[in-house]
DNA sequence: TACATCTACTTAGTGATACTATATAGAGGT
DNA sequence: ACCTCTATATAGTATCACTAAGTAGATGTA
């Protein structure tokens, strides 16, 4: 039901500017989830990249190994859409669920 | 990372008044999540048992098979506020993340 | 030199949760 | 007899996130 808050998140984390994976789970640790860790979004990452989600490109890092960096794709785009909208339907009806 | 909120509704909807299978189905469906099918509803409330969260006690129906009417145990009711507080962490995290 | 640490990516395996699909059955209506 | 609505049950599957382990570049330091 609510699948993908996750991918979700992080596809709205890469349409504020093109990131790669590790900084992406330091931005999602930084947000609160704190507990989330590199595997976690990795494999997201590749799911979302065999969707054609999003479009890759490898940068050279002056400090440690080179980047993976994360673009969306048009597709991409439109799966964020269709994202916030399901949020915004479940939210509301969970909410509403709660006051009763 | 949101897993449970469908078990959570459940617990939530149960929590208001002792009631059975076929009509949280019904509940929740009039709440909006009109795709739910009472497969999905009986699996949950089977490992709702099983993890000893509500108590059962069938009753006879005048118009159909007997129900199995759900009530929270005290674990329940533990667990249905740890599920809001989860929810209301998660949630506002989410909606962090949407702001910028 | 050796090693520790931070950065950075990869992936096999597992677990939790919800969905699909089907079966069974009581009661009432046609 | 058959259909429909009510009502429960469950085996099998799919999805998604987590666990856990490995590889590797760059820097600092003992």
């Amino acid at each position: 039901m609510l699948k993908g808050v996750l991918e979700g998140s992080i596809l709205e984390v890469i349409s504020r500017n093109t990131t790669y994976g590790y900084d992406i789970t330091q931005q999602l640790r930084t947000l609160g989830f704190e507990d989330i860790v590199e595997g976690t979004v990795y494999t997201i990452l590749v799911r979302l990249e065999k969707n054609k989600l999003v479009r890759t490109e490898k940068r050279p890092s002056a400090i440690g190994p080179p980047r993976k960096f994360y673009s969306l794709t048009d597709l991409g785009y439109k799966e964020l859409h269709t994202f916030w909208a399901r949020w915004d339907f479940v939210s509301s009806k969970i909410n509403e669920l709660r006051r009763g």
